[in-house]
DNA sequence: AGCGGGTGGGACTTTTTTGTTCCCAAAGGG
DNA sequence: CCCTTTGGGAACAAAAAAGTCCCACCCGCT
């Protein structure tokens, strides 16, 4: 399909969302009636797991469309159904098809969820608001009142906590930054973007300002700092880590990082960073930055970590950390989602 | 824009007609705020004649969407917001706009009511099911408890009574063909479809069988027939009118018109034909089949009258059939509705 | 300075829609 | 002849949407 198609179905997205349910929903219950013809309402609704009623709404109103027809055995496509349908499956790869995508990395991958936008980041860099603004979709339906939400620097999150801004969304949480400071521009580091957040959301915050690539002497001295020590203790105690992916490219450039430096990780076979780990395209973590914050193991006592971002330029990135990660939802766009399953299956 | 995006469009006004409505009333907001701004929630309310709390739902979507800005003042659009604004002016002329075209007809011919469906019937004659679907919805929303309607033959009418045989719909109605038979094949005469409609909703039919073209004389005679005559005061009393147009060249070819009688009523300026009158391009009527059945008196009586016919060939017709009916509902396809509104501008 | 008309936001009730869950008669299969 | 399936229908519960206020605020006008 062209390229107006792309563009008039993103355009569709952004305003008005719910017409990718209905079609996919109208969509799903074709196919299956396809695949089981001829097949009863109730039996139809147990194997959609949709209510009864529902299936029965969306039958009457496929019925009047000439699409299906029923008899006294159950219900059947007309030819113009299956037409449409055949033509709904092209249709639905566009937009309401990246949920299949969705479930095909939940399925590589093994991940809980996996939330897909259309467009790319690289290409049109409203892709990336439309990034954001699901992450802050998302984070609206998980947070709970005074829970801990920890949160890392970078563009991505930076559009998260804007798109929170957008939204009319009051919380009770604490937010806290996931690691310290890492060097970069002001208003994507962690430590603002948590403020940030907290302040969109009516929340708390505690920020945390230690200086990067400490020695690891002075790094345990200032574990130790009470100050510091209560915050890390929060940290670690968060229910929800949202963070960003970064390549090794961006972080070379980012941060104050020596160009030895960068190549001394390359060579290590790092491809991707998350949460200050740097990690190949095995998943195995290779190098850590020297700095404190969250570790490893609190991860795997957070309920919910949730992986942001988008690109084709990132896929390879994002699978290494999602290799490294299984536990996390990922949120990320058509661009980088396509890329990751062709690495995927080139394998 | 292209081909497949009409396809598109098509389809998903086919599995998703709500989509159209959800659009076109964010559309419509956001261009009452982009000619209105600053301007309040209650104003903007009264303007589009919209509940308050309609416009309060949709103002908060469209607010998350960072499409438009709010403050003590009103409420303003973003840039986005202007983007998308003027992108969705394009994209609702596809679809949506067809209501914008039915506003500009109904305003030309001074009618109460215009329905317009996308595609062209000329060209796919799946457009032509469209509109029988189209009409088969309107007289669902219409029809009464124990009314009369009337309707005429025509390949229209046979659709409206297909589409109205998918719907689950039944309404205890009374059906009779609007005038006598008009020799056409039986698939298509008055007759065949008052009973097929009558059947469908389950209600009752009255049938009109006469010949075509007889004498004057003839005529009356049968007029006073009390069998006749008792189905004719029924027919004049019909609340509710369905019936299709013609073109003069479909005439000669359906009905049994000599050559003669044909080149007689061209040179009248016979441009459509409705109900048995032959109309000219000025809305004339200029001759009328000697039939017996509705008559011009009835229509003004009757409360409803729908006229339903599509595709560009078909545009002089309707329109000549309109400027003589201004009290009459039209529904049409985008192919007769632009050739229509082209007719009118060219003059 | 006070007033009237506008603003958004919040809270409440009513209405409508949606979803759940039955029961029913009919028909095919064993 | 029973058992299972079908669609159709209806009663009821839950949730979402809509209608309607009121409030605090800010402006410009008198």
């Amino acid at each position: 399909m062209g390229d107006k198609v792309q563009e008039l179905i993103r355009i569709q997205q952004i305003i008005a969302p719910e017409i990718t349910k209905i079609i996919q929903l109208r969509y799903d219950i074709l196919r299956a009636i396809l695949y089981n013809q001829p097949i009863g309402r109730r039996n139809l609704a147990s194997q959609l797991k949709l209510g009864e009623r529902v299936i029965r709404g969306e039958i009457s109103f496929l019925q009047e469309l000439n699409l299906l027809h029923i008899n006294q055995w159950g219900m059947t496509l007309t030819e113009e159904g299956e037409r449409i349908t055949s033509y709904l499956e092209e249709y639905i790869r566009q937009f309401g098809g990246l949920s299949s995508l969705e479930k095909k990395i939940c399925r590589y991958l093994n991940l809980p969820e996996v939330i897909i936008i259309p467009g790319d980041s690289d290409v049109n860099p409203m892709v990336k608001s439309d990034l954001g603004r699901a992450g802050a979709r998302y984070l609206k339906n998980k947070l709970q009142p005074k829970q801990i939400l920890a949160v890392t620097g970078g563009t991505t999150l930076a559009e998260v906590a804007e798109a929170l801004g957008n939204m009319r969304f009051k919380m009770d949480v604490l937010v806290v930054p996931a690691r310290g400071g890492l060097g970069e521009k002001v208003e994507i580091q962690a430590n603002t973007i948590a403020a940030q957040i907290a302040e969109h959301l009516g929340g708390d915050y505690k920020l945390l300002h230690v200086p990067d690539n400490l020695s690891p002497a002075a790094l345990r001295t200032l574990q130790n700092e009470p100050g510091i020590k209560e915050i890390l203790d929060l940290i670690a105690e968060a229910d929800l880590v949202v963070h960003g992916i970064g390549t090794i490219e961006e972080m070379s450039s980012r941060r104050g990082l020596g160009e030895e430096e960068v190549k001394r990780i390359i060579s290590k076979g790092a491809v991707g960073e998350a949460l200050g780990y740097y990690i190949d395209s095995k998943g195995k973590i290779v190098d850590v930055i020297s700095s404190i914050g969250l570790h490893l193991e609190d991860l795997k006592k957070s309920k919910l970590v949730v992986a942001i971002a988008g690109g084709k330029k990132k896929a390879a990135a994002i699978l290494a950390c999602m290799y490294a990660s299984p536990q996390s939802t990922l949120i990320t766009d058509q661009g980088a989602a396509e890329e990751i399953v062709r690495l995927i299956e080139e394998k």
